[in-house]
DNA sequence: AGTATTCATCATATGCTCATGATAATTGCA
DNA sequence: TGCAATTATCATGAGCATATGATGAATACT
């Protein structure tokens, strides 16, 4: 698996909160169902991304009609912000075949072939927003979520 | 990380072997010493390459003089072969965002995206055999390994 | 104030990856 | 035959991912 189950939980929750609308907090529970995922394990999932800093990904409220909601537009909000709490995406490309140094002036055999491989998955987590994902997918999924 | 180090370790052992030459064995200690990997921990990993089937993808004789080599020619030798043994790769493009039937012609918003990301994968470890790598990738591992 | 609701946190469990070290089994060779 | 070399296998364990279930803490509402 290229990513983790944690990202994946992580993602389509996300996109989930995305569709609810601009300030409404959805419950854990209602995500978890959803998804059909654990909804303890899905909590913890979604307070890492509460928790980081000062404007973190998402925002949670306790008590009634509290729950989690984004904390910065969904087009702002890229994938790669999500992941790279749960998974590590590559940097800069390691040598598959283990040299040392590895560069674009003296590459390995193996070099450009897998660079392209972690620089796809890099960019697509780069360059693609909540937004570009929760218009659609979003609603597909959470279509019936009250 | 994109592969597990069982694959990676694979991979770079397998490259070895078919530097070594052609009927050539190669103990276990002296990969494991040139990749700075644990003996036990690559025997193990080797093994599993060399139990597949009547025809695998490396052989392995016991005893003075014994050791592996490849039970096939490189050039006839996928990086496929050798990582499916230890990490689960990607077939048909499952659906990122969770949908159970995501097809071409209904695809999800990231469908295409995240497509192209398994497929660099998956074409790369299909398309490159050993005998691609290991000329000079090989070479620069085992270069001193007698 | 009290209560229900909801997230936050803790304790625990399972299975996998990544190893380490010891022992068994097989083989080449003197 | 007997010894040394070498892979094969077994026992064990740390650490992490993936959970499950119970309890604590904050909040809205009456």
């Amino acid at each position: 698996m290229i990513l983790s189950k944690s990202s994946v939980y992580a993602l389509r929750a996300t996109l989930c909160l995305a569709d609810a609308g601009d300030g409404d907090s959805v419950r854990v529970g209602d995500v978890a169902e959803r998804l059909d995922v654990p909804q303890n394990y899905l909590s913890k999932i979604l307070h890492v991304l509460a928790r980081e800093g000062v404007l973190g990904v998402l925002a949670s409220t306790r008590g009634p009609r509290g729950g989690f909601r984004l904390a910065v537009p969904p087009g702002d909000l890229r994938l790669t912000d999500i992941v790279r709490h749960f998974d590590d995406i590559p940097e800069g490309a390691q040598c598959l075949l283990g040299r040392e140094r590895c560069l674009e002036s003296d590459p390995c055999a193996a070099h450009e072939q897998w660079r392209h491989v972690g620089a796809a998955l890099r960019d697509f987590l780069s360059d693609t927003t909540v937004a570009d994902l929760g218009s659609e997918a979003g609603k597909a999924m959470c279509a019936d979520m009250t």
